[in-house]
DNA sequence: GAACAAGTGTACGGAATGCGCACACTTAGG
DNA sequence: CCTAAGTGTGCGCATTCCGTACACTTGTTC
């Protein structure tokens, strides 16, 4: 039986849980449905419902329950505050301008990367994730510079972990060749993936250093047909260092 | 004294209290600022962050707290789900990116206007606004949009409780004033602010409409210096509106 | 339309959870 | 050295939240 602290809160845990429990596919949810996912009684999980929903971050819809923009609220602080995607905003603009691509700020959260900034090209692209969201760090260029990066005990923690998955016939499953891959990522800078985790898109990553800290990790992502690896390496690569240093060089200034 | 319904769930409450503390100003945050921020005792603040802390939504560095990009989740499915700011990403790209102006997408939360989509133009801004940021609706065109197609009550309710305020010499800081710019704006179907939140930034906005629900505002921010009033009319007015007729329909069809 | 399943809202007694006082300790400043 | 303002911790008690139980609505099956 897992023992919580004694300052432990256990309403708060149901409050995120219930919270969170928007996220899994679904928009709307029953009262039955959201009792189920976070593991409480209905009549427990009502309570929190219809307390979330008079502070105003649900509201009720006849007996289905959704999240109101209130809840960017709860967020918000992170991602304006003087804080890491702040002082990326601009630079990933002009990458994103500059190549047209669509260009991203990514941090290691657990086992997935999770997108804190992100400056789309105004082309359909072909993964639509916003900020927030989160992907399996393993398979994504990005994912690979910032595991590549952690002290040797953390890197195989997260390993001995790793759920590996075939997404396209690219990925690289095998464990093996994943520790491979990282060790050259570790020696390079930088992370070329090809099309592991969506047919027909290439990411390439560096990472984000401020003195000896990985504040996180800076992607362009391009379309398999319209460049070949070569031409990504010689032309994107330096526009993305060049970039991820101008971001820890911001990014610093701001902790004055 | 304000009675709670008997299903309140106080821990609740706090525990949101205590996540928005960091949205007001300071990132970093000691035990007692939150616990004078959420009005609460000193231990029961205290319960709570090391509470969040343990569930990874904030960590502790020596003694203040801090958010970690997980607080990001908490509002992640309210961006990613079948929902307005979805359907309008694509639509607000091309707008940023034909005009080359910063184009967003708002909705209404009490007072404020709410960012749910931006996408930036590749040229620094004055406003550094992000996703989840607020402004007072009164002093934005987009608010003034959404105030203006509210129901007549509502309407008066929103004006009995505004506070106004004079940012800069141009804004209009008188409720009759105002009165009569929301009667225009509601019949000509827009609305342009001259830098009254922001010297040196102008405003146009038009409401977003799906049959008869108003879903949002959407805008096109222009430095005052490079346009002028007339001109913002003749170009990007009808721009503007063909974007919204676009994102309502894209959104409608989501529904199905 | 009876019987049933699966959802909904509501009530209430009692356990246990979270409350906040109180004390001890650290640091900084006069 | 003494105060002032911060920090962490323990503990008894009141409150809060729990979860069972029941009544009700809805839709499906036979």
């Amino acid at each position: 039986m897992e023992q919580r602290p004694d300052y432990f809160v256990k309403s708060t845990e149901k409050t995120l849980a219930v919270l969170l429990a928007f996220n899994a596919g679904a928009t709307e949810l029953t009262v039955s449905q959201v009792a189920a996912a976070t593991d409480q009684t209905r009549a427990s999980a009502r309570r929190f419902l219809l307390t979330l929903a008079d502070l105003g971050y649900l509201e009720a819809q006849g007996s289905t329950f959704r999240q109101t923009p209130r809840v960017l609220d709860i967020g918000a602080s992170y991602l304006s505050g003087l804080t890491l995607p702040q002082a990326a905003t601009a630079h990933l603009q002009s990458l994103a301008h500059e190549l047209e691509e669509t260009s991203s700020l990514c941090v290691l959260e657990g086992q997935d990367i999770l997108y804190v900034e992100r400056v789309a090209a105004p082309r359909l692209h072909l993964m639509n994730v916003s900020i927030g969201n989160r992907l399996p760090a393993w398979a994504t260029s990005m994912g690979r510079v910032l595991i590549a990066q952690l002290a040797e005990a953390e890197q195989e923690s997260f390993l001995e972990r790793v759920q590996l998955q075939r997404y396209t016939e690219h990925t690289v499953a095998d464990l093996d060749a994943l520790r491979r891959e990282l060790d050259t990522v570790r020696e390079q800078g930088w992370s070329l993936v090809n099309q592991e985790l969506d047919e027909g898109l290439r990411g390439l990553a560096v990472p984000v250093y401020r003195k000896n800290q990985l504040l996180g990790a800076l992607n362009i992502s391009v379309q398999a047909g319209r460049n070949n690896p070569e031409a990504i390496k010689q032309i994107l690569l330096p526009k993305l260092r060049e970039a991820a240093t101008a971001i820890a060089d911001d990014f610093g200034g701001r902790l004055a």
